[in-house]
DNA sequence: TACCAGGAGAGCG
DNA sequence: CGCTCTCATGGT
């Protein structure tokens, strides 16, 4: 078997930009043509082509099965969005958004992240995330033309800081759960591995049980890093979106549309979450130049 | 400057 | 239940 540092994974319908941009994951750093980020305590350098994703490591790989259950490029995209409800909302989202992919992230760096994401922006979720990295995370292999890596820092590491010390990445309020979740694990009390192999219903249950996830966290958690494509998870972006595109000039409350979703959009329904998300994002920061994208 | 951000939890009636 | 308030910080 051959020792290599780069690979070509073939995909079609993957619009790589898209996906590694669109709020799902938030390590992904742009640098000309190209996306580096660590996966699995491994450097990662990716580049869109025509026919599927060039990736290229730091340290020479024997297998790439870890890279493209990362990116889900085995996913057949076109067999996913035959699934949704053929409306006029979503075929505009699906125009609008062609090839926006979801990823199999890390359990414990995707419910990590979700965590810290309460009420805050994309950007500032990506500033706390980085200086968490920094300070905790372990430097990974990089090329020498490449400014440091970091690992996301595991439930351990996290578990054995105070209160403060994660303060200081700029978490605010979000610091005492983040610690208390990150020992929870730690202590063995909650198992991020068996959650998955549960029903939906009863995986989301237990998420809520750490302190500082609710239902749309859970719903991220399962839906970007468990195996469940039929979570939704609502946050104000979504309710907006479903109410302005499904209930025009009624005003329904947001229970009414928390019910809708909750079987309107079919067994992929995280998948056309994703795609409402990424629509109206679009939608928004056309209209208000100012209202930027986080790049 | 004032407003608000991919929420959750606690305290109320 | 359903509503309201607070929590910390910074972008726009």
């Amino acid at each position: 078997m051959s020792l290599t540092h780069s690979v070509h994974l073939p995909a079609l319908d993957y619009d790589l930009a898209a996906t590694l941009t669109c709020g799902q994951a938030f390590r992904w750093q742009q640098r000309e043509e190209s996306w580096t980020g660590v996966i699995h305590g491994r450097w990662v350098r990716l580049r869109q082509h025509p026919d599927g994703i060039h990736a290229e490591t730091a340290a020479p790989a024997t297998n790439w099965k870890w890279l493209s259950h990362y990116l889900q490029t085995d996913v057949q995209l076109h067999s996913v969005l035959t699934t949704f409800p053929d409306d006029e909302p979503l075929r505009a989202a699906i125009t609008a958004c062609r090839g926006l992919r979801l990823l199999r992230q890390e359990p414990w760096e995707c419910l990590a992240s979700f965590i810290l994401s309460s009420t805050k922006q994309i950007v500032q979720i990506r500033q706390i995330i980085t200086a968490l990295c920094e300070r905790y995370g372990e430097p990974v292999a990089v090329p020498s033309d490449e400014p440091p890596a970091f690992s996301f820092p595991t439930p351990e590491r996290l578990a054995a800081l105070s209160e403060a010390d994660l303060r200081a990445c700029k978490m605010g309020f979000r610091a005492p759960y983040l610690l208390r979740t990150a020992r929870l694990i730690t202590e063995g009390k909650f198992d991020l591995n068996q959650v998955t192999q549960m029903p939906l219903v009863k995986a989301r249950e237990e998420y809520q049980k750490l302190p500082g996830v609710g239902a749309k966290i859970a719903d991220c958690a399962l839906l970007f890093s468990g195996n469940f494509p039929e979570a939704f998870p609502i946050d104000v972006w979504v309710l907006r979106a479903l109410r302005d595109l499904y209930f025009p000039r009624r005003r329904p409350k947001p229970a009414r549309i928390r019910r809708f979703a909750a079987t309107y959009f079919g067994p992929h329904a995280g998948y056309a979450q994703q795609y409402l998300f990424h629509y109206i994002r679009i939608q928004r920061s056309k209209e208000l130049p100012s209202a930027r994208l986080a790049a």
